[in-house]
Order: structure tokens, then C-alpha cells, then sequence
DNA sequence: ATAAATTAAATTGTGCACAATTTAATTTTG
DNA sequence: CAAAATTAAATTGTGCACAATTTAATTTAT
């Protein structure tokens, strides 16, 4: 058999598998705050920046409204954040944190450390990934616009 | 803010986007096969070591019953596969491919290139990537079990 | 000013991904 | 041998992810 096939030659699953081991790791952990990982990438938003667009979100998530839409309904229906339509632009719905929204934060401190604790990859190794990733996403967003 | 909560998000965030990114290279090259990226996987192990069990495949791939079942009926439904109970031990299901799955080898082998291509990433950081990938996926393993 | 174009979000439909449970077959044990 | 345990796949239910379309609001260009 020609070696182009072989799945031990193939870069994209790993790198598939891997970041669906990560999240793996994730998910005992984000579910004592009763959320998903991209629930969480949302929340992290949020927190970061405050009141966001749904399109600002999508675009620093790289998600769209098909995804973001239930997804923004299922953390409304948690009472941690509100979906407002901008009265100048009723186009627009702005997601803003609720009371318990900004609490959670401070439950949240703690994942990133248990998560380096559970993934147990040494600091060299993660960064060396994220720098070969965080170029690769670069050369791919630039390729491919 | 920790500097291990920071690394993790930058690290698990933007792995998590490179391989939806990967895969979204992979959709219009496997389309023109009639394959999404987890089908094109199932049926790169059956190119590569012919008919598998239900278990078998996922243990490669690392997928459960709950998603290769009804991928698999999808596959079977384009007369690439077929599906068959094993009358020594009803419960094993072996997947096994039809002529036209076979030929479709064929057509598949021009897939790495092109996305080699599309990607437009050295040989380097490809190899790069993959090392450090199958480091950590190796670790993650063995820490976690 | 209004028709055409654009924009933002929602909707529709398909296909993973996975936890939890069920079903049916086979093995192991008492 | 029969009950209990185990195993393999299927089923059920929830939640992304994304393409394609729709809806409604706003801009723009005539």
C-alpha cells in the first residue's frame, strides 16, 4: 500500500484527536459550573471583555449564529448571561452577564489550573505547541482570505 | 490570573480552532468524494487493514458505538460498505467494503496532497506538529488510564 | 425618497460526539 | 446446567458545528 494513506502518516488526526482529549479533560471539570467547553469559551469572552455582539463573540470564537444562537439560548436559560436587542440597531442582540454570570467567574478561576494538573504536560511542551499551532493558524487565516 | 490559567487557554482554545480549521480544509476535497472527515477516517482503516469490527474501528479512531452506528448505516446507504453480523458471535458487527468502496481508494489518493497544498505549511513544521501532537496524545493516554 | 443591496441574527437541516441506557448474545460462575 | 456477569452494538437524548436559507433592519445608491 502506497504510505499516502496510511492513518499513521496523517498530521490532521492526531491534531483531530487531540483536541477531542482536551476537551475530554475539560468536562468533568466545567460541568461543576454546568457548562460545555464552548459554553465556556463564551463565558471566558464575557469575562475578558464584558457585553458583546453576537457577531463580535462568533468572531473571536470563529463560531456563527447557527451555532452561537442555541448555544447563547441554553446559557439564558442558566440565568448567567441576558440577550438585549440594541435599540439603535434592532439588528444587533448584545449578550451581557448577569449577577450570577460574573460569580461564576470566580468559581471559574480555578480550571485552568486543573486542567494543567489533569493534562500534565510540562510548560516547555505547551508552549512549544502553542507556538507551532499559533503559526500554523496564522499562515492558514492569511492562505486562505 | 495564574500564568498556568492563561497557557492553558492559549493553548487548548486555539488548538481546538486549528482542528475545526483543518477539517474545514478537508470538506471541499472529501465532498467531491461524498465524505466528511469521519467517514474519509472510517474509511481509511478499512483501506488500510480491510474489514474491521465496529470495536476495532473505534478503537483506532477513538469513537463509540453512539457515533460510528449510525456513520456507518450513512456509508452503507452509498454502497461503499457493508454491514454484517458475525454468525459465530451475533453481537460483533464487521464493516466490511463493497467494489465501489475500493475503487474509491483510488480517488482518494490524491486527498494528502491537495490538502498538503491547501495548507500551504512547510514539511518542517508539519513534522514539527506532529511530533509534539503524538507526544502529549501519548501522554494523555498513559496519564489517564 | 425609495428600490436595491447589505448586514445581523435566527432558522432549517445534516452530521458528528458522547453520556447513559437498552438489547441481545456470549461467558463465567456457583 | 442455570443464574449472573460481561460484551458488542444499537438506541436515546443533548449539544455542538456548519451550510444554506430566511427574516428583519439598516445602508446605499439611484
Amino acid at each position: 500500500m502506497s504510505e499516502n494513506l496510511k492513518l499513521s502518516n496523517q498530521v490532521c488526526f492526531p491534531l483531530y484527536s487531540l483536541a477531542k482529549e482536551v476537551i475530554k479533560q475539560y468536562r468533568p471539570i466545567l460541568n461543576e459550573l454546568g457548562l460545555t467547553y464552548p459554553q465556556y469559551l463564551v463565558m471566558l469572552v464575557l469575562w475578558e471583555e464584558g457585553s458583546q455582539n453576537v457577531s463580535e463573540i462568533g468572531n473571536q470564537l470563529f463560531l456563527d449564529s447557527g451555532t452561537l444562537t442555541p448555544l447563547l439560548k441554553r446559557l439564558e436559560q442558566k440565568n448567567i448571561i441576558v440577550r438585549k436587542r440594541n435599540p439603535e440597531d434592532e439588528r444587533i442582540v448584545t449578550i451581557s452577564l448577569t449577577e450570577k454570570g460574573k460569580i461564576m467567574k470566580e468559581k471559574a478561576q480555578c480550571v485552568p489550573d486543573r486542567i494543567a494538573e489533569t493534562l500534565n504536560i510540562s510548560t516547555e511542551d505547551l508552549l512549544n505547541l502553542k507556538t507551532i499551532i499559533d503559526k500554523i493558524n496564522i499562515q492558514i487565516k492569511t492562505t486562505n482570505n
